[in-house]
RNA sequence: GGGCGGGUAGCUCAGUGGUUAGAGCCCUCGGCUUACACCCGAGUGGUCGCGGGUUCGAGUCCCGCCCCGCCCACCA
């Protein structure tokens, strides 16, 4: 193996190994697990919320494919609608024309070539990412067979009546010229203006000019370009200052119009002047208060954002914005402006072109939520879909519960177009394939037109998880992965596309689409701010792996998320995942070097195979205390990942991982396994070589769903794998040891607790030496160590021996019991461990540190009185923990006996 | 305004009512020891946001408050 790792040579050789073998097509036995990725924009490119959520999804599937399931993650792109056809008019702005220049059909075209040449941008970072998806399975949502479910879903909901077209206020690109749903609106900070108008109460007014209205309400308007659309005024029905206008009508200025005052709960006392006026066409809350009042909407404006007719002759033609400022004029001069103040507000921007929306009453289709929203709901209530982490479910019933009828149409053309058809003569219907001859007139192709409108990109995202396995036909991929397992997404989606899956799933396959929503949070910078392209704070996956790999990119942020709580990370974060992979480089290296030592050694008798072939494992003399340390630790690290990830905790899953490769089989036990590597007994070198085969076998299978690159490579360089083609992600994954074996071999708590403490009492010794500040090399030491019983003398012994060869130490002295003091010393769950020296001691700085332990110990030793001398602890807490207790007393007491002797020796 | 999350070491975060609250990074000290300096070893560093309460026992449970963030609604 190479001394230096290189990631970039080998993420490169893997993924097309991986993807021309067919690694990640399911293998058709075992228990389905399936997932479908949350299909990303086809033009976007990978962010860090990708790399998040595709990383998690991958760890499952790797996971699961390991463990034998018959895995199926299916990857696709969505045509997301708005987004795509922006990107293609812009590149046809740059040749000078629009789309309407080229025409639907050919613009269509346009935009399919532009998806054919740049819109497999993501998936190719999937692949870099090293997601483990099955390419054979991929799907867009333009794609025929996806068309064919929306079609045939929209259909379905028309004939049902699950689908209506209505006028209703909904948000309006007026450069876009298109409805936009609520949530392809973006709320951005504006410096606006309050204007104060005077309205005339009529029946009262004594004059023609504004001036001369003895009686008028003021009413503060941000929009007094849409007051030509007003159709009343509102005041809060409980405020009593405006008690007396109830029933009474005013003059809409400029217009000379009478429009009633009426009471509406909707009017907030407190905002400006506690008077509103009411325009149901321009506004959403002005629409349902024309609504209840049954108010005539009068639409002000035209689709592209200039004033119509309606809103005057002096105002027709003008641009909305330039209108406000004629209309301010015009009311200044007329003598009803009263006065204008600053106001600071919120003003909704469209997502992509960035243009204010506009609020316009238009004829949209809807679909009809409540009838779906029943089933949905019942499914999670009953746990049929389980939502991690828990607390989500509330979110989704509170959406759920208040859900509003959904506008699906859009007037773009990038889209599945809606499949509505009329005829010359009127007649409607709806149909999955273009008709060529009119249901009931017989009107021929020529005279029937089909809606321009497109549907909604979410329209089809919401099938996806039954639409990518072959629906509305009935398939084979169907029956069997379907419901798929895991949908793995962010929070902020729940609604829009979780709720509205659940409930096409359960509409059309009658069936839940998941079992289960993991929820991850969102990828944030060290500041705390969502990343993004505006604010110029996104790390680039692809710049991660290209500076640490992919793996470190992936590992990094699997032990960095927990479930549903945002991720913050900085660019130095990843180093963590690049030197884990560099550490286990270094082991296989270790590994590999004195394996080849070892004749006929074969690390594919280790890789996991069935048959359990370990042939140097047991061979020879019983395993020592530290091999039965690292096989029991490797069985509970490998519960530790096991149960994180069945509760998608990767982060617990990652450090159980990271901190058994690192801390325990790296830290101890390969420095334990050189005594015997570099020993003369060939068999027992045979034998430690198994043992490191076996675990860290195991290791690199536990880590591949974290690290699939780095681990594929080791995998092979040892020989793990017995041919190029055989993967790792096909190994199985490791299973905890038999009971036999476990008997055989030794391996059980007491011997990691056993071993454990043996860790401790070197770590004293060395803590000893190095704390030691008078310590010269040329000072001789030796160890003497206390027991703390008589049956742990004997082991502590051979203990303390290997720890005076680890340190260097010239000799060992074993007491039982004894006070040991004039010596520095650590004690540890076997004994207490001290160092006798022959050179020079700083009594004073140890005198120092003695007084500080006595006085810690004291303090320790007052709180475990305390509670031992409480009746009440006495009588109810657990017997265990009062035990726990009694022996923590007996300790302390003879640790400050101990310390005051030393003390007492040192003057 | 409604809902949710967070506040624990300088930083990023773990922490299943029960010993003296942990990890990584940072920092300090000592080490190029023949897998690895992207390393090894040893340390420094906490009124667990504030105030009450429940309990034998609270970082953990309850109530109130203060900050930070998110989502929803709204801001005429």
């Amino acid at each position: 193996m190479d001394k230096h790792y290189d990631p970039k040579a080998v993420e490169a050789k893997w993924y097309p190994i991986w993807e021309n073998t067919g690694a990640f097509k399911p293998s058709g036995t075992g228990k389905p697990y399936s997932v479908v990725i949350p299909p990303p924009n086809v033009t976007g490119i990978l962010h860090m919320g990708h790399a998040l959520n595709d990383t998690i999804q991958d760890v499952l599937v790797r996971w699961h494919r390991m463990r034998g399931d018959d895995t199926l993650w299916v990857p696709g792109t969505d045509h997301a609608g708005i987004a795509t056809q922006n990107v293609v008019e812009k590149a046809l702005r740059k040749e000078g024309k629009r789309r309407q220049d080229l025409g639907r059909e050919a613009f269509i075209e346009r935009v399919w070539e532009w998806k054919k040449q740049y819109g497999g941008t993501i998936v190719k970072q999937l692949r870099a990412l090293g997601c483990s998806c099955d390419w054979s399975h991929e799907r867009f949502t333009m794609d025929e067979g996806l068309s064919r479910a929306v079609a045939e879903v929209f259909t379905e909901m028309y004939e049902k009546d699950l689908v209506y077209r209505g006028n209703y206020i909904v948000n309006w690109c007026p450069r876009c010229g298109t409805a936009l749903a609520d949530d392809e609106i973006e709320h951005e900070p504006n410096h606006g203006h309050l204007w104060y108008v005077r309205y005339p109460v009529v029946g009262s007014a004594l004059g023609v000019k504004g001036e001369a209205y003895q009686d008028y309400i003021m009413v503060a308007t941000t929009r007094p370009e849409t007051l030509p659309g007003d159709t009343a005024v509102a005041v809060n029905p409980k405020d009593e200052r405006y008690l007396h206008l109830h029933g009474k009508t005013v003059i809409l200025p400029l217009t000379g119009r009478e429009i009633p005052v009426l009471p509406d709960d909707y009017v907030e006392r407190e905002f400006g002047t506690g008077i509103v006026k009411i325009t149901p066409a321009h506004d959403p809350n002005d629409f349902l208060v024309g609504k209840r009042h049954g108010l005539e909407e009068i639409n002000i404006m035209n689709g592209d954002g200039t004033m119509n007719e309606l809103a005057g002759a002096a105002y027709a033609g003008l641009d909305r914005f330039a209108c406000r400022e004629k209309i301010v004029a015009d009311l200044d001069v007329g003598g009803f402006l009263d006065h204008v103040e600053d106001y600071d507000n919120q003003v909704g921007h469209c997502y992509r072109c960035h243009t204010v929306v506009e609020s316009r009453l238009s004829k949209q289709w809807f679909v009809r939520m409540k009838p779906l929203a029943e089933k949905a709901m019942e499914v999670v209530r009953d746990g049929r879909i389980v939502f991690t982490p828990k607390r989500y479910e509330n979110t989704y019933f509170n959406w759920m519960e208040n859900i509003r009828d959904w506008c699906i149409s859009r007037q773009i053309w990038w889209g599945h177009r809606i499949p509505v058809y009329t005829c010359e003569c009127g007649h409607e219907w709806a149909a999955t394939e273009k008709p060529s001859v009119c249901p009931k007139c017989d009107a021929g192709a020529d005279k029937i037109t089909q809606d321009p409108d497109v549907l909604d990109t979410w329209f089809s995202s919401w099938l996806w998880p039954f639409s990518t396995l072959g629906w509305p036909d009935k398939t084979a991929d169907l029956a069997r992965y379907y419901p798929t397992t895991d949908l793995c997404t962010a929070p902020d989606i729940i609604f829009f596309w979780v709720a509205r899956m659940i409930m096409a799933g359960c509409r059309f396959m009658d069936d839940v689409p998941f079992r289960n929503v993991v929820l991850h949070g969102v990828v944030r910078d060290a500041q705390g701010r969502k990343m993004s392209k505006s604010l110029g704070n996104s790390l680039d996956p692809l710049e991660i792996i290209g500076k640490y790999s992919a793996d470190a990119l992936r590992f990094t942020l699997m032990q960095t998320t927990s479930p549903g709580i945002d991720v913050f990370i900085s660019m130095d974060k990843f180093e963590i995942g690049r030197n884990f992979g560099t550490k286990i480089w270094n082991a296989a290296r270790f590994i590999q070097m004195h394996a080849q030592k070892v004749e006929g050694f074969s690390f594919a008798d280790y890789a996991g195979g069935s048959g359990g072939c370990k042939p140097h494992v047991g061979a020879g003399t019983a395993l020592s205390l530290d091999d039965r340390h690292i096989l029991a630790t490797a069985d509970a690290a490998l519960a530790a990942m096991d149960t994180a990830l069945a509760g998608y905790r990767f982060q617990d899953a990652a450090l159980a991982a990271y901190d058994f490769v690192w801390s325990q089989f790296c830290d101890w036990y390969l420095e334990e396994a050189k005594r015997d590597l570099y020993g003369d007994d060939p068999a027992r070198r045979a034998q430690v070589v198994g043992i490191l085969a076996e675990v860290f076998g195991r290791a690199l299978r536990m880590i591949h769903p974290f690290m699939p690159f780095v681990t594929e490579e080791i995998w092979h360089q040892l020989g793990y794998a017995s041919s190029d083609e055989e993967t790792i992600s096909h190994a199985p994954w490791p299973k905890p040891f038999a009971a036999e074996q476990k008997a055989a071999w030794g391996i059980d708590e007491d011997v990691r607790a056993y071993v454990n403490a043996r860790h401790d009492l070197i770590t004293a010794g060395r803590a000893l030496r190095s704390s030691i500040s008078a310590l010269k090399p040329s000072d001789k030491v030796a160890f003497v160590v206390s027991a703390k019983t008589a049956e742990a003398a004997d082991r502590l012994r051979a203990e303390t021996e290997s720890l005076a060869g680890f340190l260097g130490a010239s000799g060992v002295e074993v007491l039982c019991g004894e006070t040991l003091s004039g010596m520095p010393s650590a004690d540890t769950a076997l004994g207490t461990v001290a160092l006798k020296l022959e050179g020079s001691v700083d009594a004073e700085a140890e005198k120092k540190k003695a007084q500080e332990e006595i006085a810690k110990l004291e303090g320790f030793l007052r709180t475990v009185e305390a509670k031992l001398g409480n009746e009440t602890f006495l009588g109810k807490a657990p017997a265990a923990i009062v035990e726990q207790q009694k022996a923590r007393k007996e300790e302390l007491l003879a640790d400050l006996a101990r310390k005051r002797a030393l003390l007492v020796s040192l003057g």
